[in-house]
RNA sequence: GGCACUGUGGCCGAAUGGCUAGGCAAAGGUCUGCAAAACCUUUUAUAGCGGUUCGAUCCCGCUCUGUGCCUCCA
């Protein structure tokens, strides 16, 4: 590999040179969503940052597999009935009827937004045997305890044998001062237990058998089971939000390490916030907003440009979400698209002599700035820089000989597209002749004056999805709406 | 309260021990039936106070601010 990317690691809070475990290769788990609502804008920030790198790391030609979990099986709440359970009491559903729709929904979206589907995709309540398989192993090996049919993980004595706060750098004396008191905990031997198996209520829909009676599976335990079942016990690359990073993943390498013995991931990554007016998005919140009410609305934006929009700030820092920031994004990328569409334009015309601009160096920039914790900003701003370049090439200000132009549009193209995962809209697939038929008849009325008709011809084509503009010398483009 | 992270121009957002991306907006101008666009030119920044240094926005300390995690969360 060519490229050497430097990944900001959570477990050492440094940027390393990623080396993977065998050349060539990389596996990355994430964590997918609980599927008992619709997917948020906050949500969607990180399964597009993780296609970004997905996507970056199959162009420098790696083999990737990439395992992002459904998690169908709801977690407990306060008054002790679980969010998919109250979601399909709300909806007056089956609790499967529920994951099944909020399933398909999360999958249209991300569809939409252009992410690649992972490798391998599985399902929380289709490896509950994974799972009993690990709490038996932990138990075994004095990790774990049963308490009337729940299970549950034995901090104690894991903390004996290993540190307990390593990703999250937390010390465990205060989380012990910091840990609030639940109900369960009367059930757990130490406050910092937390449930591998918990025992359910003859009400409870969702349970399985399992040596210790019927129960569910706790939080932590899929991702560990799911993980280490498709990637091995030690893997490449784990992510998630930000905000899974304490209990969540702490829980997991905790787990893990009993088990194997062995550190369970050589990078952590973390996404951080999408907030609005700099509050956190959440679904439990309630503060969020879907992608659908983007889509859709009075001022629609496109699952592209929302895209384009999130790939403009970096995945380590707070992002605030405005319909504001998102305007101003839409016309900078309205005019990289126009910059776009010029530069295939130039293809065709044969330059020769000498360029004065070195695209070699520039696509190297465009590397580096991925190479350097996948620093999307900064490439979209190479790419801006691209069509400065290119419009100053139109005036004559710059040159570039036909090969640089090749060059240029190839990997401009590749890293919208490819990298960025940013579609380019085709040109226009509507029929020609009736579309120059009908320039032709505005060309026509224009002269004799007649604005109200041609301004409607204008009009009604931006309406079907395309823009003219009359140009100085009286010509006309049409291009189509980015 | 504990532990983190953050603070860059009117807005969004990069980067960096010395020459500081990019986008949007603003102002003036060119063009124009109108509209939109485009183009040219221009302006504005590193929260505060100390310290290290020849030099700091960048490193260190303190203060203030905001946020996150500590409970389900991407």
């Amino acid at each position: 590999m060519k490229q050497k990317i430097k990944i900001y690691n959570t477990l050492s809070g440094k940027k390393e040179t990623f080396v993977p475990i065998i050349q060539g290769h990389v596996g990355i788990y994430t964590c997918g969503p609980t599927v008992y609502r619709e997917i948020h804008l906050g949500n969607c920030r990180t399964f597009i940052f993780f296609d970004l790198i997905v996507r970056y790391f199959k162009y420098l030609g790696y083999k990737v597999r990439y395992v992002r979990n459904i998690t169908d099986v709801g977690h407990l709440e306060d008054e002790g009935e679980d969010k998919i359970s109250k979601r399909a009491r709300l909806e007056r559903l089956e609790p499967m009827e529920i994951t099944q729709k909020y399933t398909l929904d999360f999958h249209h979206i991300l569809s939409v937004l252009n992410t690649l589907p992972p490798n391998i995709e599985p399902i929380a309540t289709g490896h509950i045997l994974e799972q009993i398989e690990l709490i038996v192993k932990l138990i075994d090996k004095g990790l774990a305890y049963e308490v009337n049919g729940s299970v549950y993980f034995d901090l104690k004595s894991y903390i004996q044998r290993y540190d307990y706060g390593i990703l999250s750098h937390r010390n465990i004396e205060d989380l012990i001062a910091n840990t609030r008191n639940l109900k369960a905990q009367n059930e757990k031997r130490y406050t910092l237990d937390f449930a591998l198996w918990k025992k359910a209520s003859p009400k409870h829909l969702m349970s399985w058998n399992s040596p210790w009676g019927k129960g569910f599976p706790g939080w932590h335990l899929e991702c560990t089971a799911m993980s280490t079942k498709y990637l091995g016990n030690v893997f490449d690359i784990h992510g998630g939000g930000i905000d899974l990073k304490f209990p969540h993943h702490e829980c997991e390498l905790a787990q893990a390490l009993g088990i194997s013995e062995k550190n369970p991931v050589r990078y952590w990554i973390h996404v951080n916030l999408l907030t609005i007016k700099d509050k956190k998005m959440s679904k439990s919140s309630g503060h969020l907003i879907l992608p659908s009410e983007l889509f859709t609305g009075e001022k629609s934006f496109s699952a592209n440009l929302i895209r384009f929009f999130m790939l403009q700030s970096h995945y380590r820092s707070v992002f605030d979400f405005s319909i504001q920031s998102l305007l101003s994004a839409e016309k900078g990328f309205h005019r990289l698209m126009k910059y776009f569409t010029t530069l295939k334009r130039l293809i065709a015309e044969k330059n020769r002599g000498l360029s004065t601009f070195d695209v070699k160096d520039w696509i190297q920039r465009c590397y580096d700035a991925m190479n350097d914790d996948f620093n999307s900003p900064k490439l979209i701003s190479h790419l801006f820089e691209a069509g400065n370049l290119i419009e100053s090439f139109v005036k004559g200000k710059e040159f570039l000989d036909i090969y640089d132009i090749q060059l240029l549009h190839r990997n401009m193209r590749n890293f919208l597209t490819e990298v960025l995962g940013v579609n380019i809209p085709s040109d226009l697939t509507v029929n020609h002749k009736l579309i120059d038929l009908l320039l032709e008849i505005r060309k026509l009325v224009r002269k004799e004056k007649k604005w109200d008709i041609s301004d409607r011809i204008r009009n009604e084509l931006f309406h079907l999805g395309y823009s003219l503009i009359d140009n100085e010398d009286g010509s006309t483009c049409l291009n189509p709406n980015f």
